[in-house]
DNA sequence: ATTATCTATAGATCTATAGATAATGC
DNA sequence: ATTATCTATAGATCTATAGATAATGC
């Protein structure tokens, strides 16, 4: 009854899952990816693989929780203004269009009631909204911005915009994410 | 080889479909609905009613499609001015979350290269930014917007927030679809 | 002659689990 | 003793198609 948990080559395979799943991902996307295919990629069987989460869902949450990591890790932790670091992060993206279809997939799915990665993207939207409100009120306390504005409602529009331009970009890779980005944030934030 | 169509009884059967699956998916979501289920609430087989259609996911297209007729009819036809009648379509499908899920679910699915409806989504997205950036343009000659602003990229942004807000909304219904967008056009128009 | 519908089924997956053996660490 | 992994497989779907019969219309 009293798990141990992992020993340490269990930790370190999985940590080889996750990882080596996100680059097989953004290199076929997640509709030509099965759980087989990434049992594959890091030498286990399918069996094996599964071994390391309790559920095919709860994988990919997993892989999408490293991603976010990842992503924090390299975008958020920089020295430019918050909003610059958003648009790189954007801009990134377009580089791992697997990535980003996977992304979209899976939080349609989790959508479902009773699907088990819903709570997961319940609380990173909640996360994603207070982060971005707080980059706008950032601006506004360092004058860049309309102190009109309010921080919350263009937090929630500022992740709705993000998501549904992933969405268009997916089907028609010539519309910039960035720079329809930063058209939306110029028009927040142009003095009036 | 000649195909001859179908016949009267053929076409009613195909409309009482089309209408029919979206009341059950509205009502169930797009997840809890086979196609076997769909069958049943009509009367027919599986293959009684996949003959009708050349696929499940030609059938789900069709779907989608009926029910842009019906939201055209209802909400895109009437005298308000052009982001009204939008307003009151967004505000329409927060009574009906399993369309908006099915909706969300097949336009991000439709996205893999290779998917048979990718051209339909494509299209879609191509006709809805060329609609919205004509009533942006509408509202400038009438003197109610400002004429600095580009209707190609707000109608993007706008559609892509369209899509965004409803996984937010999915995922915690509290968030209000309809307000969020009139924000961004309050922000979008304001003068300045 | 062709469409509309049925029953039945092939076959393609895919997920989870059972029951092994080998490796690791309290 | 417990974890890490394997092979094998049950079982749950689901999709599409074949091969019927009944209804419709050129």
């Amino acid at each position: 009854m009293a798990r141990r948990g992992s020993y340490a080559k269990g930790m370190a395979k999985r940590e080889e899952i996750l990882t080596t799943a996100l680059e097989v991902i953004a290199r076929n996307g997640y509709r030509r990816t099965s759980v087989r295919d990434l049992a594959e990629a890091v030498g286990l069987s399918q069996a094996g693989l599964l071994h390391h989460f309790s559920s095919k869902e709860k994988l990919f949450e997993e892989i999408l929780r490293k991603r976010d990591e990842v992503d924090a890790t390299a975008f958020l932790s920089t020295l430019d203004g918050p909003i610059d670091r958003l648009l790189a992060l954007v801009r990134h993206n377009a580089e791992v269009p697997g990535l980003v279809q996977l992304y979209a997939q899976v939080a349609v799915e989790a959508t479902d009631l009773g699907h088990p990665s819903r709570a997961f993207f319940v609380e990173r939207y909640d996360r994603l909204r207070t982060l971005l409100a707080q980059f706008v009120r950032a601006e506004q306390e360092a004058g860049r911005v309309d102190p009109e504005l309010d921080p919350d409602r263009v937090a929630t529009i500022f992740a709705a915009m993000t998501d549904g331009l992933q969405t268009q970009w997916l089907l028609d890779q010539s519309i910039d994410m960035g720079e329809h980005l930063a058209y939306f944030w110029h028009l927040a934030t142009r003095l009036h």
